[in-house]
DNA sequence: ATACCAAATTAGAAACATTCCAATCCGTTG
DNA sequence: CAACGGATTGGAATGTTTCTAATTTGGTAT
């Protein structure tokens, strides 16, 4: 009767979002918003199918794709694409932006209210504003605080 | 005497940036730079590459790849990233942002001064802006004004 | 329970952009 | 014009992501 219990808030957030509530996806969702609801992860594909296969979990990399993708379609994830050749997917699907350390190729969340815009362009015609992705390139400070 | 005189300006170009004017980096940097001096393009390595062979200039695509990256990091170019797996070289290397109309894959500029912040947050001790991105993402508007 | 169907998963191959490598070529300098 | 170091090259290698066709699984109707 307690069967489903630790699981059953995940089960109902992959079946809100029209995803059927495989031992796979849930196992990944377990793993990626999990460990503790507030914190926000910066993961790759590889990363999380590494952090499934070290927990015993067994699925393919392709599943890892597929559910990252489905994930971030149902508005569970958001992707961040920062650099050529990879992408990362974000826990935190609230408004926000991002510091991007380039170097040790590490992703920070802005909270949305610490980069206030006070002008933006108006889109072309025909199209609309779909998202509005900052991105805060830092480097490494050469000269630190004396 | 006038051998070199109609590449002389991007000859000076490359010399300024440190690098020798071959004559493989001198036609890439005429079909970037010299189509309208003005005009800005948001090119990938295959799509020079393939400008390069269709005029005949012959030259690898990795030295297309070594072109465009030692032209970004001499600052006459800058990279753009808003898609996995595929990077984009703007020359247009003023300060300003960008349009991405997801669906067509396809880069425009908006000015620098048409996206005012009012407030951008501190970066982490230790650490440096090297730039800030701004990528405002389009979707085709699917109620056309009637 | 059982059978069924559609959806999900899988391993491996394929695709794709990019980088690496070692051999060759070429600009520049003396 | 010789020689040196940097530049270019084709092809192999890399790394990430997608595709494919076969298999397994979850949910539903029986």
């Amino acid at each position: 009767m307690s069967k489903d219990r630790p699981y059953s808030a995940l089960v109902q957030r992959l079946k809100t979002a029209g995803l059927r509530p495989t031992r796979q996806r849930l196992a990944l969702a377990k793993l990626l918003f999990e460990p503790s609801e507030g914190c926000d992860r910066h993961i790759t594909a590889e990363q999380l199918h590494a952090e499934a296969v070290a927990d015993s979990v067994r699925v393919s990399l392709a599943t890892v794709y597929n559910s990252l993708h489905q994930f971030t379609e149902a508005g569970l994830l958001r992707e961040v694409v920062v650099e050529p050749g990879r992408s990362y997917f974000d826990t935190n699907v609230s408004d926000h932006h991002h510091f991007y350390h380039q170097g040790r190729g590490q992703l920070q969340d802005i909270p949305g209210e610490q980069v206030q815009m006070d002008s933006l362009p108006t889109p072309p015609a025909g199209t609309r504003v779909a998202r509005v992705d900052v991105i805060i390139r830092l480097s490494e400070d050469e000269e630190p605080v004396q």
